[in-house]
DNA sequence: CCTGAAATGTTATAAAATCACATGAGGCCC
DNA sequence: GGGCCTCATGTGATTTTATAACATTTCAGG
């Protein structure tokens, strides 16, 4: 389901941007949160970082498991797992519930409480800011007395690309 | 994991409300909706929504199941995923992603975009309208050319009551 | 060094979801 | 009412996603 669809040719975030520096800029951003805050970022947890950001797209956890285990790490799923409970606690990646898979972050640094954008076709994802996400809940959490930790907002619909595919 | 958590006392939606009537009610409703809309509201279905009513809280797929083929119905797993997708379908129930659980509309009729705060101590969960909800993505969305369907919002936290005892 | 906490590797298993195919029940046109 | 088509159901088998449990290794700090 998540899975094999590998006829994908356009991750995109529907927009343009610098696929080159982008990556190295990402890292290096993660390493020097790492060490700030005595996180250790070890190699299987760069590689993870890694291949997010140059897929580019949502990866399930599985198909991550495949490329550390061609990379030479361990070939069983917490392996997978582990590494990306790591970079999902971090903030350097997401989960996305609705493909159970994962995305690198699109905008490191930021406080999060991450929006995406999903589409029901190619399962493309774009993430979006949204601070006032929280407001929304907000009132109601207010209201009940519910104390808000995190919030997960996920849009599903059709990004342009396949938008104009389904028109013609 | 979603899962065995039957010691769970206090259901909830964070507030009191009407339980015996709400039951009827809401079942009339999809009744009514699917005489209105040419949908059949079959054996399975109907029970398959009276058990997360009369349970109100997220229920997940194979306890489902149980529940049904102790009703007398398959016992195979389609029965549940098939009974619980033809609920959301038709709005009278929501996935809970985050749990992947199901659990029965508090709002029917009224327009969705659902927004859900979820314990992460209890479980229990609770919908709360949100129209706004799109306004937010709504302008990222625009930007983008994306065409939003769709919208959950899944809050996670600590309800009042999980609150409390975390502070003693 | 030694030691304790965190990270890794692996085996095994659990939980969630779907596929594929046969059978059955309803609506509908004539 | 008979025929026909569509949708719904029942079931077996399998796939996909995720954790449990435990031995071993790594590494920072005393």
């Amino acid at each position: 389901m998540t899975s094999g669809n590998s006829a994908h040719s356009d991750p995109l975030g529907f927009e343009a941007h610098d696929h080159a520096g982008c990556i190295d800029t990402a890292i290096a951003a993660a390493e020097a949160h790492c060490a700030e805050h005595g996180l250790r970022f070890t190699p299987v947890r760069r590689s993870a970082l890694e291949f997010l950001l140059r897929e580019h797209r949502a990866i399930g956890a599985y198909e991550m498991l495949d490329l550390l285990r061609d990379a030479g790490y361990g070939s069983q799923p917490p392996v997978a797992y582990r590494a990306l409970e790591f970079l999902v606690a971090n903030g350097f990646a997401h989960k996305i519930e609705r493909l159970n898979a994962f995305i690198a972050c699109a905008h490191p640094g930021a406080t999060h409480s991450p929006a995406f954008m999903i589409c029901r076709d190619c399962q493309s994802v774009a993430e979006a800011h949204s601070s006032p996400a929280r407001g929304i809940l907000g009132d109601a959490a207010k209201a009940t007395g519910f104390q808000i930790e995190g919030t997960m907002i996920e849009a599903v619909g059709l990004c342009p690309t396949c938008a104009q595919k389904a028109a013609s």
